[in-house]
DNA sequence: TTCTTATTTCGCAAAAATACGAAACATAAT
DNA sequence: ATTATGTTTCGTATTTTTGCGAAATAAGAA
């Protein structure tokens, strides 16, 4: 409970993860990784859940910067938010990618 | 809600993004991935929350499979469970480095 | 055996996440 | 002005997460 251990790189990355912390929120970003963007409609017909159901969880990922939308009446366009999805793979990658010593080095 | 639009990678994935999800694990997590291991008392001296609460903290990592922890008295060793550290690390990699096209390419 | 140590489990409370259907909204078309 | 469309917000219920302190546990030391 010293000084500061926790980091805002660690808030940071866990609000990320929790964004990802949902199988349906893990689709949807899978979908906008590859294809740039979709409709809420397009995602409620592949998803066995209701509409508003959806709602949320586009609501959860753009509240965590993850994605952000652009109204085309009577859609709207969701799309990855790249600023941030960099963000993410900076902060994710550099957790994943260090590598752990070979065995038995505790403090 | 047709066939399986959400695979068992995605559950997986979801399943270790949740277990990221909260500052604390993600800051163990990355203790870990540098140190090779530690004690629940070594960290509960840094971080400011109960006892209590990180060890239920280190049971969730430990059943979303990212930690195993070894005995030995009185202490116990925490370890990456370096398997499942794996394949954490090709299922995030795989989301977060596919390329979004360059833009507007909706379905 | 009794004490000490490191950690976990239990019991509880408060907050947040998940999910749904109904209603509201904002615009475009009629 | 009314209707149609795609999506979100509201109200509600259920489940899960987060957190704490007190009690339990398990093994080694005295």
């Amino acid at each position: 409970m010293n000084t500061k251990f926790i980091t805002d790189d660690h808030e940071q990355l866990a609000r990320f993860a929790k964004a990802l912390g949902h199988p349906v929120r893990v689709y949807i970003m899978e979908l906008l990784s590859t294809q740039t963007c979709c409709f809420s409609g397009d995602l409620a017909e592949d998803l066995p859940i209701a509409r508003s159901t959806l709602s949320q969880h586009l609501k959860e990922l753009k509240s965590a910067g993850l994605i952000q939308g652009t109204i085309e009446y009577p859609k709207i366009r969701y799309c990855i938010n790249r600023e941030n999805w960099e963000r993410a793979k900076e902060l994710f990658g550099h957790l994943l990618q260090s590598t752990p010593v070979t065995d038995n080095q505790c403090k």
